[in-house]
RNA sequence: GGAGGGGUGGCCGAGUGGUUGAAGGCACCGGUCUUGAAAACCGGCAGGCGCGCAAGCGUCUCGAGGGUUCGAAUCCCUCCCCCUCCGCCA
């Protein structure tokens, strides 16, 4: 989330920032943020005005009695039930306008950093170094895909029949391969670069998925859980012998979404619940009926390690703060229809291990640097050739300021392939989780910057030790630092 | 699934209608003392929002929403969250 004043502050870079992102629109949204924010702050300035009347009333209805003025204390006394109403009206004006406010800033994305290069899309990326030279073969590599399946260890047919498409079953050395990678890489980032292991929960709750953003706008992207509840009731839905119905309540409003709402819930016999939408600090609270929705999957480990520090004030001293964890994670990949159907590289489960560093504001951009290179490290260590890019505006995540991308060689595609993806969020996130830290000697809290890489993707890492490693016979040779984590199998090759 | 308990400042914890935005302690910051540190002592120290160049002023917040009242952290209603015990299960 952005903060509004710098908003109100920098109308022209804010305008500028969306637009290099490609954001549809950016002056109308800097139009209406600015009316609402107006909006608001009348709104607040009418109310608190009504409020102070009320409390200096009260406080003179309190000296009235003493004085035993019975006259003026009933006078006042009118005034005040008067300014209630009035009171009453300002607070669900400002709840109203409050909601919208907050609505509209959590869909607008983070401006990119000054030194992040324009370009509408991945085209404009700018590679900054790349490590190693593309793997040599006296014959033609294959695919992953390919190699995993002759190998008899890499099963895609078994995997959709107990799930469907995007999943794979690994048996075997393969099996045992992606375990050794997580170790290798956990191990590393924690006795080599001073992150701390954790073991996070795979499931959380809505603000959780809010804080790093994949809520509200990447909905579809994430695979929720459901939970039966017995006693479904409310104002416009009914739980009855025949499932949910509507209520007859004619003042119930009732839109296409809450039908579709409705279909959907009887279709998919899913979870309907109330739900209370709120803020860290408690406010824009709002009620509203929500179907379906429980706690959500994660869809990668930064968000419950990011999430970690939410609603908190921590001591600078804490910071900069590293944590790890491998994790599986789970993607609904809506709207990828079509891209990488083969194979690994796109999945809707696969395990990961993610790095996430939360610092002040002075030590993000150096930080950011220092993980990009914990995560290159694992593939110096893995002897595979990559590359490292900086994303161009157009290509950025939602939450980021600046991301590099970390590209693998894969012989088998010819091409480079994303496996990490380290990015500096600012404090973006962290206004959206309300995580802060006191500073040093100042009496003011501030938000804390938050960063998060892939250090890597585990399953894409087994994709390009599979696909440089590969001999000419279809076998696979174990990568020098995985030996011991293979139990000092050196070869993975073809079952006789 | 059944039964109970509880949500107060960064943390712990008092507070059951009237200067309580909130005692006390811890942590933190400044100072005295000390060669330095610790200890001790003195002082400071909640957050959000609005207005203001600032000093500051106003307002809200004791899980959330609503209600009673001149006045609510304290009373009433609804909801959310957490915990404990029993049952079931990994």
């Amino acid at each position: 989330m952005l903060d509004i004043k710098w908003i109100r502050d920098h109308p022209d870079a804010f305008v500028k920032g969306l637009t290099d992102r490609g954001f549809d629109d950016p002056g109308a949204t800097l139009n209406r943020i600015l009316s609402l924010d107006e909006q608001r702050r009348t709104t607040i300035q009418q109310l608190q005005d009504a409020q102070a009347r009320r409390n200096a009333a009260s406080k003179e209805i309190g000296q009235a009695k003493q004085a035993k003025d019975e006259t003026r204390a009933e006078a006042l006394k009118e005034e005040v039930a008067r300014l209630k109403t009035a009171i009453q009206d300002g607070e669900a004006a400002e709840r109203e306008v409050n909601r919208l406010w907050h609505l509209l800033l959590a869909h607008i994305p983070n401006i990119p950093a000054a030194d992040v290069p324009v370009g509408p899309d991945a085209d404009s990326n700018k590679v900054l170094r790349e490590v190693g030279t593309p793997t040599k073969f006296s014959f033609q590599p294959k695919q992953h895909f390919e190699l995993g399946e002759a190998l008899g260890l890499m099963d895609f047919e078994t995997a959709a029949k107990l799930s469907g498409a995007r999943f794979v079953v690994l048996k075997g050395a393969l099996a045992r391969l992606e375990r050794a990678l997580g170790q290798f890489m956990l191990d590393l980032h924690t006795s080599e670069h001073g992150y701390t292991e954790v073991n996070p929960p795979l499931i959380v709750r809505d603000e959780v998925m809010f804080g790093t953003a994949q809520l509200p706008k990447f909905r579809k992207d994430q695979y929720p859980t459901l939970q039966w509840v017995a006693d479904i009731d409310g104002p416009k839905l009914k739980m009855t012998e025949h499932g949910l119905k509507r209520t007859d309540d004619p003042d119930a409003p009732w839109s296409s979404q809450d039908e579709e709402a409705l279909q959907s819930i009887q279709r998919e016999g899913a979870l309907f619940r109330e739900v209370y939408l709120q803020n860290p600090a408690g406010k824009w609270m709002d009620k509203l009926w929500r179907f379906e929705l429980y706690r959500w999957l994660i869809p990668t480990a930064e968000v419950p390690l990011t999430n970690l520090v939410r609603e908190d004030i921590v001591e600078q001293g804490s910071l900069p703060m590293r944590v790890t964890a491998w994790t599986p994670c789970f993607r609904a990949e809506a709207g990828a229809a079509g891209k990488d159907t083969r194979g690994m590289i796109r999945q809707h489960q696969f395990s990961k291990v993610e790095l996430v560093s939360i610092t002040t504001p002075e030590q993000s951009a150096e930080e950011h640097e220092r993980m990009t290179e914990c995560a290159e490290t694992v593939l110096k260590r893995l002897e595979i050739p990559y590359r490292t890019v900086v994303l161009s505006t157009g290509d950025m995540g939602f939450a980021a300021q600046k991301t590099y991308d970390i590209e693998v060689w894969l012989p088998g595609q010819g091409t480079y392939r994303e496996i990490s993806s380290c990015s500096n969020c600012g404090d973006f996130q962290a206004r959206r989780m309300s995580a802060r830290y006191k500073a040093k000697g100042a009496k003011e809290t501030r938000f804390v910057h938050t960063l998060n890489g892939s250090g890597v993707a585990v399953g894409r890492a087994l994709i390009a030790v599979l696909e440089n490693y590969q001999e000419a016979d279809g076998s696979v040779r174990v990568p020098e630092v995985l030996k011991p984590y293979m139990g000092g199998l050196t070869k993975i090759a073809p079952a006789e």
